[in-house]
DNA sequence: ATTATCTATAGATCTATAGATAATGC
DNA sequence: ATTATCTATAGATCTATAGATAATGC
């Protein structure tokens, strides 16, 4: 009874349990940072270890292999980029809003989620083959907009596909060139995809400059 | 004089140099393979000799490090892609004309040159990396195109990579399922993209459908 | 005689595990 | 007593090189 009272962590854990967790959570930490700075599978366990400052062999207690940490990382990651995207557009109802917002706040992670940007431009277009976060959010909205008539662009998945490519290289391009991506250049990119979907330009402009809710506060 | 005589290969150089050019070539067509199949730098320099039916040690004659032969073998590929485009562009004038021949041989590849399409979806976004074939001349068409006031997308460089991740999504959809991408389905992308860069609709369906070269021939 | 290729191997990693140590549960 | 962590290491790779073999030049 007394030994449930919360602590301000999950209820129901031992202190075993935390520990544990801890451990587990500085891995996934230190293979997301690994993926940001780009050398993602290349790195060896003896430095994701060190990196998370953990003994070597505590490795094996929770993960066993390196593909199954960085997929597990991947997944968390993506997993929280997701439920932003859906706190944001949960009261939109056209598909081409929902699809414009998520992309204008995923546009802005440069600078409101620095480092979610850097793991998402480390990890490059291989984001489309994790079944979490943009990709089939992305894909969900483009075929409703398909569905509705509203996106006249046939396929899905290459849309898709282009979708990412354009985050990447917007993200890219913020960290090597921060002054040339501003919230502007995010809308209009949004806006040109729109237009790429089949909306018409008037049309796009209008869907690309409604107000975003406050990222900062998130 | 008679030692010069041609033989096929080039003038000037000796049977020595010519097994020793086939050797350094069995290599990197075994890269380029392997690069195809999606383990690119994954592999062994083992196994990258055991592809190319070549011995172990051969391969320190020609190369320092894998990393030098993925770069030669990569840049080796693309220069033949770009001097493909530039065949098929020799004639042109308009920027969005050449960048949308450009694209619409590119999306033409799986089956016109279903090894080339193989690596160029196996590079992934790489490809931006590599200062051969499509990033470089899509960059300068581009840049040709907002001169001219026919593109008004702002940064030459994020519609560079979303051309890039159109152009995979296009390779990777027809090689998981062929039968959705025709010369329709590619010419249609390329469509949409010229209105993504500013190119009014009515417009873009015009230059998007203007008669390409006979691409069997090459 | 010269040059490239091949085979064999030393030495440097890197992974996976065993066994000792430390922390927590009860 | 139980569980997780740590250190140390065996065994499996993998790279780079040395030295032997084969092909070509002259």
């Amino acid at each position: 009874m007394a030994q449930t009272a919360t602590t301000g962590k999950a209820a129901g854990s031992t202190r075993l349990d935390r520990r544990k967790a801890r451990t587990r959570q500085a891995l996934i930490d230190a293979a997301v940072g690994l993926i940001a700075e780009g050398r993602g599978e290349r790195a060896s366990i003896q430095e994701i270890t060190d990196a998370a400052d953990i003994g070597f062999g505590s490795f094996y207690n929770h993960f066993e292999s390196k593909d199954e940490l960085f997929r597990t990382a991947s997944e968390e990651v993506l997993e929280r980029w997701g439920r932003m995207i859906d706190r944001a557009c949960a009261d939109l109802g056209d598909p081409a809003e929902v699809f414009a917002t998520s992309f204008r706040i995923s546009g802005r992670l440069g600078w409101t989620h620095p480092d979610l940007a850097r793991f998402i431009t480390g990890a490059g277009l291989d984001l489309l083959d994790i079944p979490r976060g943009l990709a089939p959010r992305a894909l969900r909205d483009i075929k409703l907009g398909q569905e509705a008539g509203r996106f006249t662009i046939p396929n899905a998945e290459v849309a898709l596909s282009t979708v990412a490519g354009a985050l990447l290289g917007l993200l890219r391009v913020h960290q090597q060139q921060p002054e040339q991506i501003d919230e502007t250049a995010v809308d209009q990119l949004a806006e040109a995809i729109l237009r790429m979907f089949g909306i018409p330009a008037r049309e796009a402009k209008r869907v690309a400059a409604r107000e975003l809710p406050d990222i900062a506060a998130w």
